[in-house]
DNA sequence: CTGTTAGCGCCTTCAA
DNA sequence: TTGAAGGCGCTAACAG
């Protein structure tokens, strides 16, 4: 584990370490055959500049720092391959942090990546309630930060986002055009402005085709399984048969699903199903469902993007939002006159 | 983003910065008040200190590089949550990098977390053969480095696996058990020793029990669903329709899953299914898939321990292989008689 | 208990 | 074109 460092090449080749350091960021002025001579036999030593020292005269890390709810569904990692695919390529290296959507979590894992000097931030909001001050305090710093997916519009920093209004409308649409009445929405937690925005577009279609609709057909879930689940359980045993569902995502489109089969109910034939940020299990399930892809992959590079103009900028750069298109996947799962 | 230094500290405080440095690491003699007083003023101020300077006299930057296959299906992602509970803890931070499968994309990535100076890895080989030169000879220089899941066994290194052998050997007995007879195996790479493993495995139970199996009944695929499918597709075409099949991990299982279903077959009435390496996706599918779940979390954990030892050993300790059990879970794709 | 001093490994100005 | 020297922010002997 003992590095070689600058000295041992200097004394090597009796020049002094201010020569092999030209040698290394030739952009002073240094003999070509001197430089030549000095990065070979550097090589052939296995010496390689310390970045740590580097970072600190340069004060810069080249690490960014990356906050997700969570990485086990799809979702998220994918996103983040996005990310590193540009920030790799521009030399940074990406600490990943997960706050498990808590927003106690979250704030320490920002925390502690400020502490590890990270040359800027890329994150996405935790599902609870949250206060903006601290990174309000950040952006006034000039720290580079851009947030992503879980956004808070209150929040004057570079954000990329899905247009989840037009797509929610594109989704309601859908079933409507299908012919289904009585489509309720299982949404996300209403505070936050993905859930709001889903909603919007799922109002709009409605209203826009004249199909009626209380406010207690908008039901107000969390992200998982199991509460997709509870809530279409109830919604049956109160005998409150929707004709379609159209959930906040796949993984609640599921869990309706799961409680519609034991139900021992027809899907899309007694009931009709579309998820919303398509994952991997809308393929697999049965009836395959119909869902909302977002193009998460696009999504990191862009906040990758967004981000690298900001710490390039010192801070100053004008925030900028990326607002980004899906493709709804029409499956079995909402095809009218199936079964 | 301009940085309070120990020296403002101390400046503002009359006092030296070796006084400053010490309230912060109080390990050293020093005034109780003293300490009190400069922890306040410096907190006051907004001090922290920087670790990359730290990091530099320490000869440790308490980063740590975790490289593994990918993370979008949640297996990796889940050991990765485990390595950073034990880690973070410690006060490291931890560096995801992604192979691809890609053997040199690896290599690459290792390079890369060298260069950065983490202060171990935790690694999980890519499913293309690989040479083992770089990993001896970075053992050899001491370099802490702990093995999961995907090991060769001819590194000797602190390794974290599965007992593949074992778990192998459960699904296949539980399916003769069931009383199937003709039972194919689909196998992952056959030169990944987790493969070689399974397919003990498998052969001890059939023999173990005297069910009669060829070469043939063991069909190398990938990890990927599109293969299960493909392969699944081809014996079914050919005619050759087995009672039953133990894949090596549920998405290869699926991918068959579809397969059968395509050709109007029935699970398990006419073919009966075995996944492995539990996923989220089992419950899902219909029918729920019969596989084998391994502690992905308590793998991380475990590595993330075995990674520390040697760390804190500076490389000398000897390397420890952890074997982790799991579980059968059976579900419907495996019952006998039903439907 | 506290200050002085000498680095950690590297970059960069100033002289030569 | 090269070397000497100072310093990035901090820790850790060594004095006092």
């Amino acid at each position: 584990m003992k590095h070689i460092t600058i000295k041992d090449v200097a004394r090597r080749l009796n020049v002094s370490i201010s020569t092999v350091s030209r040698a290394f960021n030739n952009k002073y002025d240094i003999r070509k055959e001197t430089r030549t001579k000095i990065l070979q036999v550097a090589e052939e030593m296995g010496y390689r500049p310390n970045p740590i020292a580097r970072k600190l005269i340069q004060q810069k890390t080249f690490n960014v720092g990356v906050v997700v709810p969570e990485f086990i569904n799809s979702y998220f990692p994918e996103v983040i391959i996005g990310i590193q695919e540009i920030l790799h390529k521009q030399g940074y290296q990406v600490l990943v942090m997960q706050s498990n959507e808590c927003y106690t979590t979250e704030l320490i894992n920002i925390k502690t990546l400020e502490d590890n000097m990270v040359d800027g931030m890329i994150i996405s909001l935790s599902q609870e309630i949250h206060n903006n001050d601290y990174y309000l305090n950040l952006l006034e710093k000039g720290y580079p930060v851009v947030f992503f997916n879980r956004v808070d519009e209150d929040i004057p920093a570079s954000k990329v986002v899905f247009d989840d209004y037009k797509w929610a409308y594109f989704a309601t649409e859908h079933l409507v055009k299908q012919g289904y009445k009585k489509i309720y929405h299982l949404s996300g937690y209403q505070h936050l402005n993905l859930s709001q925005n889903r909603i919007r577009g799922y109002r709009k279609a409605l209203d826009k085709f004249s199909v009626p609709y209380t406010s207690e057909y908008i039901i107000e879930t969390g992200f998982y399984m199991e509460e997709g689940q509870a809530i279409m359980k109830k919604l049956l045993e109160e005998g409150n048969i929707p004709e379609a569902v159209f959930a906040t995502n796949d993984t609640v489109a599921i869990g309706a699903m799961k409680a519609i089969k034991k139900a021992r109910l027809k899907i899309p034939k007694d009931i009709a199903l579309v998820g919303f940020t398509e994952s991997k299990m809308a393929d697999i399930v049965d009836p395959p469902l119909t869902s909302v892809s977002q193009p998460t992959f696009e999504m990191g590079r862009k906040a990758a993007e967004l981000l690298l103009r900001q710490i390039s900028s010192d801070g100053f750069a004008a925030p900028e939002t990326v607002v980004l298109n899906g493709r709804l996947n029409v499956r079995d799962s909402s095809r009218k006159g199936l079964r």
